[in-house]
DNA sequence: GACGACGACCTTTTT
DNA sequence: GGTCGTCGTC
């Protein structure tokens, strides 16, 4: 242990060292978290505890298979094993399905993810006959969420005055209602959702104390990691554990706190010392892994918050190169840009491209990166957005199992019952859906017996639903004798739904076959290690519980090679690159139009950015564009308020900047003014915002005539250096819109020639290099800065000339 | 009951 | 630009 405290400083040393009662480490970006975990666990263990009476919450399952790789070196692989280190969500798990008597799910129960649980909610909206234009689902969803994370049940929702309040103010007070139904629902179906993961523990601690104990005795030292993100279900939990002990310690950063959306509770990182009085606080304030200039740009953003726990994060690393600043006319111009700059820094340090990650706001903003590095042949992963379990043919499968599991799940059977297509349709399936909520029964005890439940259907319909009853019941069988891999063999040919993919050679089928091969291998490993390790019998549950508690981060397939990383910014949480690409700094994505409504949510989309820069090691790099095209239309965007928040003299703004640095106004504002004064030849005057939302009126009118689509009109307008658009140079009418657009848009190419410099609409600046055709068929070929060579057709080009 | 065409709505972020 | 749901036709 001596040689181990060799390796870190003073800070880190004391919080490491402190076991004999409950401590809060504020863990600074950078500053050795991890580190200190890991050795805290690891002195725990030399201590003598044994590894199981160690409970270590982690956020991702990702981070607790890493502590436990370097656990296993400190210590030893048996005991890093042993350890009850994971996610809430999978540790509590694992006890509810150890205590499903107690918990009153005595045959167990599948977990609803979130496309599940909101499918059911769904279905009710529909039932109860709501409009669901005001019932939205993700309204629904979020609400019934936030209260299950608040720990109130539907009576108590039902009787709490605020919650009532605020939905009636939203025209949703039936949400009461929703939820009582939807918790029966998941009920009949032996389901939990997430939330219920951590809001069954603890009921289950509050109503048999005899269980708390036992766990309580169990764990004897308890540690939280990512404390800034937990939400009170979960700080309950944690809380009754320690109970009697208090030996615990929470580590986290509250300018680290971005999941509030989530029901995350900042407060209980700040009202820790209220909880345990005579905790103890340690702060670890020295950044190892950035330059002084990431370091100082982050706190000077940080500050802009009022809300936080005072602390001086610093680095004493090299000062750095500046941050730099890539403006883009549009969000394809910052693909090219970002794939330019990447290029240009490898090929001067020759890095790796594991060292580059590209991180933006949203998922949707990743394909405009994915399409512009593969022109450029980098190599890329993209993590997040459509996960691979959430692919349709998978989740099917995936159905399947969990129907044969769980008979009763309500989402599993109406996922399956009529794929492959078995002829029950729409009308059968209502009947059986009546019946059930009629008799308070699953789908699957009507299915048995369907006459019981007066559910009236012809003999044919009898037959094929008596089929399907069958099948379900004979791989129900097989669960115990053969192994998920097998089992699903069986299942793909049994099903039809082999058949089925191999019954043409579409495309989609192909591709649909290759994942489904995918999740055989996924199958045959899980299998294989399960049995390396020792188990010698692998059940489905567990497959399925890993399956559905993964996490985007878990999904990294190791793919040979290097490369570069595309991710969200809540994706990369607790990840560093050498190299860091922030995209999208722009008002209404970063921040997020959402996160206007309060002060509380915009300082957590400032936490965000804090985040993101601090992933840095030793270059970021901020972009924004111009114009972006968003919800199938092309919107000019202003720069995000939060540039303006880092210091200014830590920034690198484009050369054109470089030359004037006279007054007040922020650099990209003097960047973008001088550059339109210099270039723009788009229009003559600049209009009002009055004149842009005109415009922007009659483009959606536009859409019920029959010509041109949205995207072309609206992408011709060109755009002032404030974001709003400068006047056309002839004013579209909203009759003959056709017309008229093309007039106004059409570039005006007299002197045009090779050589001339021009200033494309979506490409940006460029130099013709030749130009061929005559009338409607010339073309140019233009070498562009930062899109490189393209030739494009005269007549749809949108250009000025500048020279 | 299956399937294709069209239109509405969309986007935060995730266990 | 893409997904999901609805509607109309076979």
């Amino acid at each position: 242990m001596n040689n181990i405290l060799d390796n870190l400083n003073n800070s880190q040393k004391d919080a490491v060292l402190y076991n004999s009662g409950p401590s809060l480490v504020i863990a600074g970006a950078g500053s050795g978290k991890t580190r200190v975990l890991t050795y805290k666990i690891a002195g725990l263990l030399q201590e003598g505890l044994p590894p199981w009476s160690i409970l270590a919450l982690t956020f991702t399952n990702k981070a607790a298979r890493e502590m436990k790789e370097r656990i296993a070196t400190l210590v030893d692989p048996e005991s890093a094993r042993r350890l009850w280190m994971g996610t809430f969500h999978s540790l509590f798990f694992r006890i509810l399905r150890a205590e499903t008597e107690a918990i009153g799910f005595p045959g167990g129960f599948t977990i609803y993810d979130t496309s599940d649980s909101k499918s059911l909610l769904k279905t009710i909206i529909k039932e109860m006959g709501l409009d669901d234009k005001i019932y939205k689902v993700n309204a629904v969803y979020s609400r019934i969420s936030g209260a299950k994370n608040d720990l109130i049940s539907p009576e108590a929702y039902a009787s709490n005055g605020d919650r009532i309040k605020q939905d009636i103010l939203c025209k949703r007070p039936l949400i009461k209602e929703i939820y009582l139904r939807y918790v029966n629902r998941c009920r009949l179906a032996s389901a939990m959702d997430f939330d219920d993961l951590l809001f069954q523990t603890n009921v289950l601690f509050r109503d048999h104390p005899d269980i708390l104990a036992k766990y309580q005795n169990l764990f004897r030292f308890i540690l939280v990691d990512e404390y800034q993100d937990t939400n009170f279900s979960q700080y309950l939990i944690v809380k009754k554990l320690a109970d009697n002990h208090h030996r615990i310690c929470v580590v986290g950063d509250d300018s680290q706190s971005i999941y509030s959306f989530r029901g995350a509770n900042i407060e209980n990182i700040l009202n820790f010392k209220n909880t345990y009085p005579e905790g103890k606080l340690f702060k670890l304030e020295q950044n190892y892994r950035s330059t002084q200039t990431i370091v100082n740009a982050a706190n000077s953003l940080i500050s802009k918050n009022k809300s936080q726990i005072p602390k001086k994060v610093f680095s004493e690393k090299e000062m750095g190169n500046r941050i730099k600043v890539l403006t883009a006319y549009s969000d394809l111009e910052e693909g090219f840009m970002v794939a330019n700059k990447i290029n240009e820094i490898r090929l001067s340090v020759f890095d790796s491209f594991n060292d580059f990650v590209i991180l933006y706001r949203t998922n949707a903003q990743s394909r405009i990166f994915e399409e512009a590095l593969r022109k450029r042949n980098l190599p890329y992963r993209v993590y997040g957005g459509l996960s691979f379990y959430q692919r349709k043919e998978i989740k099917d499968v995936i159905a399947y199992l969990r129907l044969s599991l769980n008979e009763d799940d309500e989402e599993a059977f109406k996922r399956v019952v009529n794929y492959p297509t078995r002829g029950i349709g729409e009308t059968t399936m209502q009947k059986i859906i009546h019946a059930a909520s009629e008799h308070h029964i699953s789908l699957w005890k009507v299915l048995q017996t369907p006459a019981e439940y007066g559910v009236q259907i012809n003999s044919g319909t009898a037959k094929k639903l008596e089929g399907f009853r069958l099948f379900i019941e004979s791989i129900h069988q097989q669960v115990g004798a053969k192994n998920v891999y097998e089992l699903t063999g069986q299942l793909l040919i049994d099903s039809g739904i082999q058949h089925e993919l191999n019954a043409d050679q579409s495309p989609e089928n192909m591709s649909r076959k290759e994942n489904i091969q995918e999740l055989l291998g996924g199958m045959h490993e899980f299998v294989a290690s399960r049995i390396e390790e020792g188990n010698d019998a692998v059940f489905l549950t567990d497959y399925l519980q890993e399956v559905s508690l993964l996490t985007d981060q878990d999904e990294s397939k190791n793919e040979q090679g290097e490369r570069i990383t595309l991710m969200t910014i809540h994706a990369a949480k607790g990840l560093e690159f050498k190299n860091v690409f922030i995209a999208g700094l722009e008002e209404d994505i970063f921040p997020s139009a959402h996160s206007l409504e309060s002060d509380r949510q915009l300082e957590e989309e400032r936490r965000l950015l804090y985040v993101a820069i601090t992933r840095a090691e030793s270059v970021c790099v901020l972009s924004y564009a111009k114009s972006r095209f968003r919800n199938g239309q092309n919107n000019f965007t202003r720069p995000s308020r939060f540039l303006k928040d880092l210091d200014p003299h830590l920034l690198d703004y484009p050369t054109e900047a470089a030359t004037s640095h006279s007054n007040d106004t922020s650099s990209f504002e003097r960047e973008s003014s001088l550059y339109w004064k210099s270039k723009n030849r788009f229009a003559e005057k600049s209009s009002s915002i009055s004149d842009y939302r005109e415009n922007r009126f009659k483009t959606s009118a536009w859409k019920e005539s029959p010509a041109p689509s949205p995207r072309t009109m609206q992408a011709g307008s060109p755009v002032s250096a404030t974001g709003k658009p400068l006047k056309r140079l002839s004013k579209p009418s909203t009759n003959t819109p056709a017309t008229n657009a093309n007039e106004a848009f059409a570039s005006n190419t007299t002197g045009l020639k090779a050589d001339s410099v021009i200033l494309h609409e979506r490409f940006g600046q460029g130099r013709v290099k030749s130009i061929e055709g005559v009338g409607d068929n010339a073309k140019i070929e233009v070498e562009f800065e930062n899109s490189g060579y393209r030739k494009l057709l005269l007549k749809f080009a949108r250009f000025t000339i500048i020279e």
